[in-house]
DNA sequence: CAAAGCCTGTGAAACCATTCACATCGGCCT
DNA sequence: AGGCCGATGTGAATGGTTTCACAGGCTTTG
């Protein structure tokens, strides 16, 4: 091992347009690491481009790939026998996934789906790993994401197995307008896919949306939800258990 | 494993007693690491020892050190305002933790406290952080673990989205057993425990699990739970929501 | 060795989310 | 425009968990 990859791509060949790159380059995880450095990852990328709903990776496949996505959004999501299934995380344009899989080289720990037509750059393992080892500011940040990754998971299982419904749902939604931040607080998902973050039935979901919107802390649209009174939300969060009655 | 393995204190500061140092070195985060490269990481430790029920440290917390367990277990936790707390898991002898403080300097994700009167070994970050970034096979132990806590923390978020009490329950028994296997598959735990880490009351699984003895699949003491059937077990896991009957 | 204190074992009632069964409302496609 | 389909809005019945209230058991400690 040790030494440069040998991938010699070099010569002329820009796989990508400068625009597509530059998505991934503002993102914190590129955003500092060196030109030459970032150049050589994309060198190692393929560019694909897939329509809503198609399957990405499910879980249990030997998963030896790293995903960015370049625009639209994906869905990670796990399932039940029984039908249930559960939406982890929603990626979004200038994120990445699929990270544990192609750093343990294990098999997939959830499923990947397109939420939304998208554009992906897809890195493969086999060049990937040497690749890292040899630049220790890219491997710290992969230990970056990876903590980040961490407090994301650790936070769900915190609100899943302490909070009642109103909180879950009360955190859920703040969590998705921070994200959304730009957009203002406008959050475009259903409320079938919220029921499914949240892991509790659109009913039950839709009856405490339609009560609080009552009360003025947010508006319900088409497939969006328009948080008014984060504070609210959040209040209800810290107070524990309790339906901010 | 008989043999003491061989390590090489190259003369000065013998800080531990070898005996002591071989229960990390015999972990699978440590096991092939240069002996250099794991002396060096033991002088930045200090030693220490706590009674059962002190607190190692709180979830906010600033966070600037990795903790070795050498002797006893420790409890990472969770609580909520209203009271309720939940358990996200038990750190035994020769297992690290903290390290997601540790590695991107942030606040403490969770509660930590000596669940068992314990000995530790506390590495401070300052001398640390550079001292990994210059070992690259030292930063992806780091990786490799951190992909292996992610996969425990999914998988619980999985369970407790996913799976009823008897599924979730029966999980739970399946991997505590499973790090416990040298013990055979009696794993010494209180039913008050394992309701906190499954987040659900002590009687509902007071009840659930009484019902698994009288079928043979499991055998109470007490502080302790025998597992007997784990296929059972295992195949009500994957049958979904079912109890078994 | 006796009291105190944590663990375990159980039953009845209250509660909350799910399930099921519809009705309505928007978009989107032809 | 007409029609379909996915998203939303509700109500009643069902069912699983929690809550509450105790009773033994085993261990620890003065």
């Amino acid at each position: 091992m040790t030494g440069a990859p040998p991938i010699e791509r070099t010569a002329g060949a820009p796989l990508f347009s400068n625009n597509k790159l530059s998505v991934l380059r503002k993102h914190p995880y590129f955003a500092d690491l060196e030109p030459e450095a970032f150049d050589q990852l994309c060198r190692y990328a393929k560019h694909i481009t897939l329509k809503r709903g198609t399957t990405i990776f499910s879980k249990g496949d030997p998963g030896t790939s790293l995903i960015a996505v370049i625009s639209g959004t994906v869905k990670i999501s796990i399932s039940s026998p029984d039908g249930r299934n559960a939406i982890l995380n929603l990626i979004e344009a200038g994120e990445i996934f699929g990270e544990i899989a192609l750093l343990d080289g294990l098999s997939r720990t959830a499923d990947a789906t397109a939420n939304t037509n998208c554009e992906l750059f897809v890195i493969d393992r086999r060049e990937f790993i040497p690749f890292v080892r040899s630049q220790p500011t890219l491997a710290m940040k992969f230990i970056e994401l990876l903590c980040a990754r961490l407090r994301w998971t650790s936070d769900q299982v915190e609100q899943v197995i302490l909070q009642d419904l109103p909180g879950r749902l009360a955190s859920a939604l703040l969590r998705l307008s921070d994200k959304h931040k730009p957009q203002g607080r406008t959050i475009s998902i259903t409320q079938q896919e919220i029921s499914e973050m949240v892991g509790m039935t659109r009913e039950s979901i839709n009856k405490q949306l339609r009560a609080w919107a009552t009360r003025g802390w947010v508006r319900l649209e088409h497939g969006a939800i328009v948080v008014l009174k984060p504070e609210s939300l959040q209040a209800l969060v810290d107070a524990g258990a309790d339906d901010g009655e």
